[in-house]
Parts: structure tokens; sequence; C-alpha cells
DNA sequence: TTTAGTATTAGGACTAGGTACTAAAAGTAG
DNA sequence: CTACTTTTAGTACCTAGTCCTAATACTAAA
């Protein structure tokens, strides 16, 4: 009962066990693994794993960070650089939420709220009134990647701006766009009467 | 001191704080509107808000599923049908969290995701080669609206699709999306190369 | 087989952040 | 003054732990 080997796999099956699960208390566990409260304790203490009610404020924290940070980011991606009305550069990560189940590539949408993003932030409109983007997405990006979108004002007319957007994957172009940007020289846009 | 005036407000700061931030203590909140705990705990139970604990479990319950559900969704927006091969319909509900803030207009990157996630289910490839959007978006959209996307497929040749979408808010066409979709007919894609 | 060392269990004292209940005190309106 | 509401106080209890000490149980080497 008491040997090295089986506690290793105890802790190792633990570990994995909450980062699947962390609303798991520790009676729960010592009955999943017909060992006592005790010895979970230990094995939590040993791993460095909080109890439950710290897990579970962290992650309430975090996830709303999160969501905010996905959801409501003004920019997707990081902004590397950024030159006003000229070019700009950001970089993704591109993480396992972002890939289809299916085949493991990146959706193509996180590809263009990059490059859409980058193109808006260069133009710094107060408001936009339509928009055309011709999109392609040549090689499939795969989670880890880091890719990097490099934006660039192609063209300007009056409130018209052209911009063309390339991402990058080491180096191999793996996704373009062109943006045609109309925006509202200064008004407000904020009528809402679109609403259902 | 004890009036009914004072109780009432003293509810709806309550509630607003709490809205604001969950992770008070029943202690803190005492010390905050300087009455005793007793009776910031007979506030909550008059108002039916569980205790702290319950609270964070509550959050990170749910801002994880929200983070799934927004981060790796097969389909943004809610299928509503799907006739293989052919067409398909999907609504989607814009929040608060899609918007621009400086604007109060809907991201593009959403119609986007809707529109792509939509003509992507449509064709029910096993993996993606490559794919070709133009894009329009016509008429700013504002939190609130409910959209739906109607997308046909248009044209087929061997594994190659083309498909349009257009999303329509009250009736009026915001946006429109036509896709050229090549797809890998049985193979892997699965190859990760590309990482970093 | 004994012994040293590790693994596990048991138990007690204590904690935060509560619930549920009873009782008393304070304030307020008629 | 009285009836009523509001607020406070205090008790017993709960969960899901912490921290600590002590006692077993098991394993491997001498």
């Amino acid at each position: 009962m008491g040997s090295a080997a089986n506690k290793k796999l105890r802790q190792t099956k633990l570990q994995s066990l909450l980062a699947k699960n962390p609303f798991l208390t520790d009676e729960n566990l010592a009955e999943q693994f017909e060992v006592s409260i005790q010895t979970i304790r230990l094995d939590r203490l040993a791993l460095g794993i909080p109890e439950l009610r710290e897990r579970t404020r962290f992650m309430a924290e975090n996830a709303q960070k999160k969501l905010q940070s996905i959801t409501s980011a003004d920019i997707v991606g990081e902004l590397i650089d950024l030159e006003m009305g000229a070019s700009g550069i950001s970089m993704l990560t591109v993480t396992r939420e972002m890939i289809l189940q299916k085949t493991g590539v990146c959706r193509e949408q996180y590809l263009f709220a990059q490059a859409n993003s980058l193109a808006l932030a260069i133009i710094d409109a107060p408001s936009i009134q339509s928009s055309v983007a011709n999109v392609k997405y040549k090689i499939p990006v795969y989670a880890g990647s880091v890719v990097v979108a490099r934006a660039e004002v192609k063209r300007k007319q009056d409130n018209k701006y052209t911009i063309w957007v390339k991402i990058r994957n080491n180096r191999k172009e793996v996704f373009r766009a062109k943006f045609l940007i109309a925006s509202l020289p200064e008004e407000r846009g904020q009528e809402d009467e679109n609403r259902s």
C-alpha cells in the first residue's frame, strides 16, 4: 500500500483530475482514490494545489478577465507597432480554443479578427460607415503557432481607406486581407434604430 | 435609523455593489454600510442573493461555460436550419461584448464569424485547404439586435464550393459574404509543422 | 528478522464565511 | 404609550478546509 510508486501515480492522476474538474472536494477525491482525506491533503500540499475555494475563486476571477479580454478586446492579438494612418503590426498566439476540433486548424474568423482590428486601429476613425473585405486563407494554421500580422494603408481618398493586411506564420504568408473602409468623418452613429 | 426608506436604499446599493464586485464578504459589506453583519445577511436573504462562496462558484462555472461556448463554438450564433450541401440559417444576438466601445457598433469579426461558421457547417468537409472570402459590411449593427444569416451553396465543382451568406437585421441586409472554399477530400491536415 | 524510512491514517484545535434560529434592543408612526 | 418595523446580539451548526502531532502500515535494506 504505502509505496512510492503508488504515491506518484495517485498524485499524477489527482493533478489531471483536478485540471479537468476543479470543483472536487478533498472528501470527494478521497472516495475516488480510496484513501483518507489526509492523504489527499498531503498530496495537494506536495503538488502545491490550493483548496477548492481558492481554486474556485481563481477561476471566477480569471475566466472573467479572459472573457473580457477575448470578447471586448479592441485589438485581437498584441499590438507590436503602430504608425497611425500608415501601418501596424500585431502578434497573435493561436490557442487550443481557436481551433476547429475536427481538424485542429485555426478558425478563419480569428485571423480575420486580427487583421480587421489591426486595420481599424490604423485609421482611428470615429465611426465606420461600411467596409468591404477581400480575404484569403491560404495555409492552415495550427494551435501553438504565433502569427504576425502586418497592415499597411495603400490608398486614402477622402474618408475611404484601402488597407492590406498580411499574416505570416514562420515567414510563410498564411492569410491576407484587403479592406476598403469608409468612415463617417465626424458623426455619432449611435441612433440604435436597428434594434430588434 | 431603523426606517423603511433607509432599508430600501441600503438594499438597492447593496445589490448594485455586489453586481459590480461579487467578491465582497458580509463583514466587508457591513463595514461599508456601517451596519451589523446580521443586517447585511437579512438584506441578502430578502434580496435572494446567495453567499459569497455560492456567488464565486456560480461565476466560475458560468464564465467557463461562456468562454467555451464563445471561443470554441463550432457555429457562431444559433443554428436554425441546415440542409447539408445546400443552405443554412443561423441567428445571433448582438451582445454588449461584441460592440466597439467607442462607437457602439458590432465588430465586423462577429458577423464574419457567423457567416463563415455557417458556410463551413453547410459543406461538412473533413478538412479545409484554403478559402477566399468577399465580405461587405453595409450597415452598422448595434447591441441588442438579433441578426439572421442565410447561407446558400451557389456552385460546387469537385472540392470547390461557392457559398453566399447574407445577414439581415430587421429585413435589411447589413452584411454579405461570398466564400470560395477548397476542401481536401480525405486527408488529415494534422501535421502541426507550423509550430513556433 | 529486525530496523530504518516512507506512506498513510487518525485526531484535535482552529479558521472563514457562512445558515438558521431566538431574543432583545432601538427606532418610528399612529 | 403602544404597536410595529428594523437592527443587533448571540448561539448552535455547517463546509471545506489549515496546521500540527502522533500513531499505524508498509517496504526495503542490513
